[in-house]
DNA sequence: AAAGTTGCCAACCGCCACTGT
DNA sequence: GACAGTGGCGGTTGGCAACTT
């Protein structure tokens, strides 16, 4: 299934990850973020590259990456996306949350690509709306509205999906931990600042500057897609804003 | 039961775009 | 503008498991 681990020859280890090795990058990403891959595995404590170890992160170690079979609507999705966008993997699975572009890109070729032309050989002359037909017949307007369909999307699987997404009280007293959670980001109340929960108005430069430093190491721990996903939520929230 | 074939998917590779100097 | 460093993307590969002969 997996490459077998084998060292190069800068002493870097290739092929399958093992769970210590899981453990170190995950612990260190979440404690301190992803600020550059390439120095990433050596404070880490890894003997890997610094693609390797962004990899790992972002196609299996990442929070809320979801593995596993597709569901149906999923698989439309993907399908009505690829008529669209082709093979740009990483913005089909930019609208998937929790889905990788490596998972959809293996499910694409390995169970879609043959399922689609099976099915494009079977309907091509009846008139069931297949793929195919949606892509010929398409105009400006329904890409259009297929994107707007795609953003509707992410906004309810993102919506579905905050559960385990969010932010817990740790994540203000250990900086850039972003483990799970219980507590929604629409849960977030205000009064915590009197409480001191969060951080109040501030009362000094350096402090200021220690929650700007946070803040900042906090939006690096956090990937684009999640940025996205939230900036989406955002949107669900306050449409008219 | 053994050998050969196919399917699947994690991981790698090479290229390109972007950014900073 | 040239160059180097870095991140991201899409194509490809390697190897295990399941299936077939």
């Amino acid at each position: 299934m997996v490459k077998k681990p084998v060292i190069d020859e800068n002493g870097l280890k290739k092929g399958a990850w093992s769970p210590e090795e899981d453990n170190k990058l995950k612990s260190y990403i979440q404690r301190y973020g992803h600020w550059n891959w390439r120095e990433i595995p050596k404070f880490a404590g890894l003997a890997r590259c610094g693609k390797s170890c962004r990899l790992r992160w972002i196609n299996y170690l990442r929070p809320n990456v979801k593995h596993g079979d597709f569901s149906k609507d999923e698989e439309d999705f993907i399908i009505k996306l690829h008529k669209q966008l082709g093979n740009r993997w990483s913005k089909i699975a930019a609208s998937l949350p929790g889905r990788t572009d490596n998972e959809i890109k293996n499910y694409w070729h390995t169970q879609l690509k043959k399922r689609l032309s099976g099915n494009i050989s079977q309907n091509s002359s009846s008139n069931s709306e297949t793929v195919d037909t949606f892509c010929n017949t398409s105009t400006d307007h329904d890409r259009n509205d297929l994107a707007s369909t795609a953003d509707k999307t992410l906004c309810l699987s993102s919506l579905d999906s905050m559960g385990s997404a969010l932010l817990d009280e740790s994540f203000w007293t250990e900086p850039f931990a972003l483990e799970t959670s219980e507590q929604n980001y629409c849960d977030l109340d205000l009064s915590l600042l009197d409480e001191g929960m969060l951080l109040s108005p501030v009362t000094s430069y350096w402090e200021y500057m220690d929650f700007l430093y946070s803040f900042l190491q906090m939006l690096m721990a956090i990937s684009n897609e999640d940025l996205m996903l939230a900036f989406n939520l955002h949107v669900c929230i306050y449409p008219n804003l």
